[in-house]
DNA sequence: TCCATATATATGATATGCCGTATATTCAAA
DNA sequence: TTTGAATATACGGCATATCATATATATGGA
């Protein structure tokens, strides 16, 4: 993972909006985020999958759900980029929040930064 | 400037590199850059322009020359990201500036990182 | 004023990225 | 094994970005 390539993923607003509030909530599956971000299935499965690709997500699955989480092994410098701009996107991220409904499932992982 | 423009900003390889070089060496101006990047003089400037406009960077004109610097206004997030990538950046970096030739221009900002 | 150097901009061609739509896959329950 | 829900992929069109080339502007010196 070079920082061309962490910029590239981060530089389309679905992708950079899947990114916050994965990182912000810990673990989403798929129709949690077409929820949040009112977008269509196979565009943010899409998106998800080139995330995965680039190794910025990892993947856990739960029956019929596959829920998508930071991958585990993000350089720090990467984790940094991705929590400054957490940070920074303070009132974006409660607006994606608000449009979220939670699939009932134990064992998730929980939030960060 | 919001980490979306950020991230766009910074996903293309020649920006990405511009703004490594500026943020390490404190200042650089046209040719500079032109001769580190082995790019072509209009391929930088549009390049320039472009992060001008988006007020990631600043310049200082000097008779002829345009010097070019990381913009005083910039959000401490902005920073951080940008200095994140530096860090993460360090043999490109190396590599950039074994290309670079400065012009003799004294009172020339100095490197950060 | 004329010329050379440094930088900026315009234009058209090409490449890349994103999206909607349709369809495929996977899994669980009946 | 059939059905429905969740997710993934293929394909074609469209928009945007990038580039090379040519040209314009600006500045300083002869």
């Amino acid at each position: 993972m070079t920082p061309l390539q962490l910029f590239k993923c981060l530089s389309d607003d679905t992708r950079l909006s899947i990114i916050l509030l994965v990182q912000n909530q810990g673990e989403l599956c798929v129709g949690e985020l077409v929820d949040a971000l009112v977008s269509s299935q196979p565009k943010i499965s899409r998106h998800l999958a080139s995330l995965r690709e680039c190794q910025l997500l990892d993947i856990r699955k739960s029956g019929q759900w596959v829920f998508y989480r930071i991958h585990d092994d993000l350089p720090n410098w990467a984790n940094d980029v991705i929590c400054q701009a957490v940070n920074a996107s303070e009132t974006s991220l409660v607006e994606l929040k608000s449009k979220l409904n939670l699939v009932n499932e134990a064992n998730r992982k929980s939030a960060c930064c």
